[in-house]
DNA sequence: ATATTTATGTCAATATATTTTCAGACGTGC
DNA sequence: GCACGTCTGAAAATATATTGACATAAATAT
């Protein structure tokens, strides 16, 4: 582990990070509790934070001993030095992602577009038709196939990934589209077909839409705010803005939308999916054994 | 005396200022200590507190009590409990994201921990070593190998089709563990490995990353807030907060952090970047002609 | 499977914080 | 200037926090 040696600035966030590696399990719960709500979770005396952390106090004290403070008073001071360098600053409470960076580095200027994007986006969503999205997607009584464009293929295969724990017949078409009229072949009316496509609209993916519907399968469309034609076929259409400051689109939105997805899906199932995922994990394990 | 009944809701700002005219000199001394450096200046001990403020113990002391609380130490909390309150994050206290769902529809909850997940994984974000490793995954005197593991394959796949957008001279080692001993030949001194090790921690990249360091290669890792074991031989390490009230994790906060480090990689590199991006372009339209 | 190491909590000791008591200081009205 | 009430901090008494020693439990290696 590389011991790096205690920068006099350094915050107790950092000195968690830096240490973390050399942290046994119980003071990790401590560190998380305190990261979780920080620094408030470390600002009481030791006996409340330990106990609101779930650990003992000898815990906490030797934690705090490994990160370089002499005792836990010694923490507790340091936080509270913070905490006052920190409101007492300039720019009091302005809403700074990346805790020490200013505003105007890029991971602030990024975080905000982001998070915006993800505002419009869930703003957007009618949650009837959501849930009846969901439940499309949960239906069993049909196959669920999944598409994605150049850029979007990782979002599909992602969700074929998580599908595939939750529900059986999933199908990943894959990015090459030969091969995608083999698949239509075997698509039926009942089916689902889940489509991302955002902007620079792929016309294979149009056609493909078009092949599917025709065949009576169900369209679930993500795309972007400026929507995809395939719009106009599809049964229920998501859209999700993307727009950063960048040369390129951000997929934050769409895959949040899209894990809301796999999640409302997974509920819908449920306990069904909880066997699945059983079986999975001990799959997986046996898998395992072979690794070491 | 008549003693007031502690206002749930009333800060301890409030407070004083509701009681400053009950103040004698002393304790309005430490009024203004406080209020001078609100919080922090009442969330030390109240030895020390009294110290700072230049007044006896007994003092503050007699104070609280006359603002209602009965002692130091219930003092001492409402402070905690307000900062608590009020550090929570840029978004914490948003309204509903799906406009017109209830609060405790599915979105909205999903919403909700995601958020979270966010702000928690960067406030965790080091802006120096973030800057360090975007500029490490932008240096093209090296190689960029990019890899992810079962769920994350996905988000190396999305990583990799970003970089060689960015860059070249970008690999993307494909989840079947067994070609990467071909890959790993080939690694030299100054290639940047991008790894994803999300819990489940997976003894095969654990093992990748000991025979890349052991070549000089320097390793950047995405993992959650539970921090892989790769953490110890990699140069740069980012966690991520994933947990949503699900049966898996969400990597929400994770392709947001990757989208960041390619934004900023780009940046780094601009504007040979831009001059991809315009020939990439050409060549999609001129794929594209084909298809209709 | 067994031994060894490591981690964790209980309990006791020690130190520190908090409150109470009280005597002097300070101001105020006569 | 004197008497009275109030304020203030020193110091004692009490409560609580912190740490260290130890035994048990868990993990790891043999």
């Amino acid at each position: 582990m590389t011991t790096t040696p205690i920068q006099p600035t350094a915050t107790v966030r950092e000195l968690i990070r830096d240490h973390y590696g050399a942290l046994t399990q119980s003071e990790r719960k401590f560190a998380q509790a305190l990261l979780d709500s920080y620094p408030a979770a470390g600002l009481a005396s030791i006996t409340i934070v330990a106990a609101n952390a779930g650990v003992s106090t000898p815990t906490v004290a030797r934690m705090v001993q490994k990160l370089g403070f002499k005792g836990y008073p010694q923490f507790h001071q340091a936080l509270l030095k913070e905490l006052e360098a920190k409101v007492s600053g300039p720019t009091q409470r302005r809403a700074n992602w990346a805790s020490e960076a200013p505003a105007t580095h890029h991971l602030n200027r990024f975080a905000q577009a982001v998070t915006q994007n993800i505002e419009q986006t869930f703003a957007n969503i009618d949650s009837d038709r959501f849930d009846q999205a969901a439940r499309d997607l949960a239906d069993t009584s049909g196959r669920l196939y999944v598409v994605g464009g150049r850029i979007t293929r990782a979002l599909a295969d992602y969700a074929f990934t998580h599908f595939q724990a939750v529900r059986e017949r999933v199908t990943h078409m894959t990015a090459s589209s030969a091969t995608w009229p083999h698949y239509v072949l075997d698509m039926a009316e009942g089916d689902t077909l889940l489509m991302f496509d955002i902007r620079r609209y792929e016309t294979n993916l149009l056609r493909l839409a078009e092949l599917a519907t025709a065949r009576g399968v169900r369209v679930i469309l993500i795309t972007d705010q400026w929507v995809s034609p395939i719009a106009d076929l599809a049964r229920h259409t998501f859209n999700c803005w993307v727009e950063i400051p960048s040369a390129w689109d951000s997929n934050v939105s769409t895959m949040m939308l899209l894990e809301a997805l796999i999640a409302a899906a997974q509920e819908e199932r449920w306990p069904a999916t909880r066997d699945r995922y059983e079986r999975l994990d001990e799959l997986f394990n046996a898998t395992r054994l072979f690794q070491k």
